[in-house]
DNA sequence: GTCTATAGAGAGATAGAC
DNA sequence: GTCTATCTCTCTATAGAC
């Protein structure tokens, strides 16, 4: 959640202190339903003192998602820009995903509500924080290596994003709800370990290319969710 | 969106258009940020008249819910008790949700709201329906052919349908969002059918299974997204 | 059944003291 | 920087006429 600065003044620490509340809150409950006087009360100050930092709701919630967003991209742009050859790129960014929802939750559900948000007429915001990860897609996989990229099923990146975004914001998400009587906890790391190899199992299927060691496809591990 | 059902009184039609009308600002706005007063102007009525019919807004949605999601678990669990065997019957589910949310979009963006308002301590109001459904698939799947449904790949019900549910919705409601260039319809049915093969090779992967004819995995379809 | 009118709560934004 | 106080708007819910 927060950023790696050790000597911050007290305003710096009060900014992070409301964005990282507005993150969860915002998270929780969607925009509509939250509430700023919440917001202040989990940082300890009072509602009026966030507009000192941000001029209202909506800069705080844009300020939420350049946050969680820009930390996202940092490390799929990490992943992507690696030395190595393409199809362990394209997983290591896979993995990349599902690690940095695994440690920052609060960008599965913000995710949710963005995509449920986005209606004809109305651009989702963000959109602002995807159109950079789609540039750095084409840049880093499609352009740098055209050869390797050439022999991949071919696929839409949308497409893929998609379905690898749903299925991981939806186990993080979903899981707990649907199966409250489990308590379990889809971000611990034994879950997000078995989550990140089924999503790379779909990916590998979807591109057509295959994992490191998968000689014997028909041994496969329980999902360790079923008792 | 309506029922079949030719005569109706006009306070029957009149319910029903608020049910429809609510079903389609629910899902566009959220709870929190829908209006009363929108649901009844798109009726054409006015905002109280709508507590003729349904005491307040919770009840409202929760009506909305019941329409949307009843008539889903209608849909599947009429693929899932056909006299078909085993690893058909799932496919026709899995094909029977697809289908459906192509023809009630708005299922999309409701349950992507509901999952992102699932928090620990908040039961999400979705789960009423979504009991129903594991029941379901309890009954038809596991114990109705023990021996074939141990042959499937070992894997959590909930976990499959949360992957599936997942790449379903942010299909149909991020994708447009998320590349409004196109003026992608992803409900149409070529798009429909084309996510519809694509779930369906998931489903297939993850259990273990083969579809109809596969015996050239290399020959796939593109997706038709991509220029 | 559907309307008008209004009560009442909730929450964002602003002014200005400290 | 953070507070108190207040203004104002929005929207739900209710009462009661037609």
């Amino acid at each position: 959640m927060s950023q790696a600065a050790p000597q911050r003044s007290r305003a710096e620490r009060t900014r992070a202190a409301v964005l990282e509340a507005a993150e969860a809150i915002f998270a929780e409950k969607g925009f509509a339903a939250t509430r700023l006087e919440d917001v202040a009360d989990r940082v300890g100050i009072r509602r009026a003192s966030i507009v000192y930092y941000f001029k209202d709701k909506k800069e705080l919630y844009h300020a939420v998602l350049a946050s969680v967003f820009g930390g996202l991209l940092e490390k799929i742009d990490e992943a992507l820009t690696r030395p190595d050859p393409l199809p362990d790129r394209i997983e290591a960014g896979v993995g990349a995903w599902v690690d940095y929802v695994g440690a920052r939750p609060s960008i599965a559900r913000l995710l949710l509500r963005e995509v449920a948000d986005a209606a004809p007429g109305h651009q989702p915001a963000v959109l602002e924080h995807t159109r950079p990860f789609f540039e750095l897609v084409r840049k880093q996989v499609f352009e740098r290596d055209r050869a390797a990229s050439a022999r991949l099923t071919p696929i839409d990146p949308v497409h893929l994003a998609s379905t690898i975004a749903g299925a991981t914001v939806f186990f993080v998400a979903a899981m707990p709800a649907l199966v409250p009587e489990l308590e379990l906890d889809p971000v611990s790391p034994e879950h997000l370990a078995a989550h990140r190899e089924e999503v790379l199992r779909i990916v590998r299927r979807l591109l057509g290319t295959r994992g490191p060691r998968e000689s014997h496809p028909e041994k496969r591990r329980s999902s360790g969710l079923e008792e």
